[in-house]
DNA sequence: TAGAGCCGTTAACATATGTAAAGAAAAATC
DNA sequence: GATTTTTCTTTACATATGTTAACGGCTCTA
């Protein structure tokens, strides 16, 4: 992890955590709703979506041992652009903003961990971005296919599909081409 | 700004920062840099891009009164990605790597100001991102002369339309359709 | 001030993706 | 286990963008 922490440091820590078992296609989060909580993923799959016009539209998906939220919503107490459900059913840690700032007051030390989760976040941001301004629809399929091949047996792909930033039918047209190269 | 300083404080925090003016077009990270500096924009504009076989391709481009790096290689002390240039004669305050841990450890409370710096970048990294997800070329067009009008005048054209994920081509029949659309 | 290089627009053509619809297969539900 | 729903693929057609090339205008500079 990024920091270290003594015994009762991290018994600090972990008391400000709630376990939480939820089905699969469960709603934590919905358009509009100021969200209060963010959820460590310990076993489960989350999606977080865009809704546009009724057409859910892939923002991320979330495995297990990251922290999954709609962050603008948590961080700016704003009503949420994003929803946030599971495909899985999925045990979560879940941080309510109350403990949180508590976590700050009598551990400084949280500072620096969010901070360093932070700046993951945002280099991980940044190259999901740069994908999208160098590579090609089939490029980012073959990058994403590469790292996450699992999620074609966990996810629905017209999920994936609108994650890569293309319509089930193409993803569906990109594999076959795909499939017929490694024929040869 | 995100936390307050006292006197002394302040003047700690100033003084990690030194001044550096440099001319148009000058390149202060180039592909493969292990960079140690982040510059904060005094008056100027600072164009980070990807080096995609000679072809050149905007990632961000920053104005007065932003940070502008290349983070991962800063972060985590890896060769660059992209390369970061003036596009106008610009003011910088550089804050070096060693300035920087130096300041985390006389000046705890800064690790809060990098975290919300962090967070704000991530917040926007996502709007970046959901913007290739939900819009087309052309409202992404749209949303971005919104925001950018001046950078127009700024900025050659041909550094936008990579910016915007699209070719000078594209964006020329972008401007010429609406243009079109506004005289009807 | 002449020349070189950069910049924005336009045209012609190629093509990958979007849209709409239909059907088969698989999964979920009762 | 039958039915309903979801999922994935395929087809046909429309279209926006990419590619290449050419041109005129502008800027910089030598």
């Amino acid at each position: 992890m990024f920091i270290t922490l003594d015994n009762q440091e991290k018994q600090i820590f972990e008391s400000a955590f709630s376990f939480r078992e939820v089905p699969r296609n469960f709603t934590l989060i919905k358009e509009g709703d100021i969200t209060k909580e963010i959820y460590f993923i310990n076993k489960g799959l989350l999606r977080l979506f865009y809704n546009n016009d009724g057409e859910h539209i892939t923002a991320y998906i979330y495995r297990e041992n990251l922290f999954a939220a709609s962050y603008d919503s948590f961080l700016e107490g704003t009503p949420s652009y994003q929803c946030l459900e599971t495909i899985e059913e999925s045990e979560l840690l879940v941080l309510t903003k109350e403990n949180m700032e508590h976590l700050y007051k009598v551990l400084p030390k949280f500072n620096i961990l969010t901070r360093k989760i932070a700046e993951q976040r945002f280099i991980n941001a940044q190259r999901i971005m740069s994908s999208f301004l160098l590579d090609s629809p089939e490029e980012r399929y073959i990058k994403f296919a590469e790292q996450n091949n699992d999620l074609f047996l966990r996810v629905p792909h017209h999920m994936i599909a609108s994650y890569l930033g293309i319509t089930p039918v193409s993803l569906s047209r990109i594999r076959k081409r795909l499939l017929n190269k490694e024929k040869q």
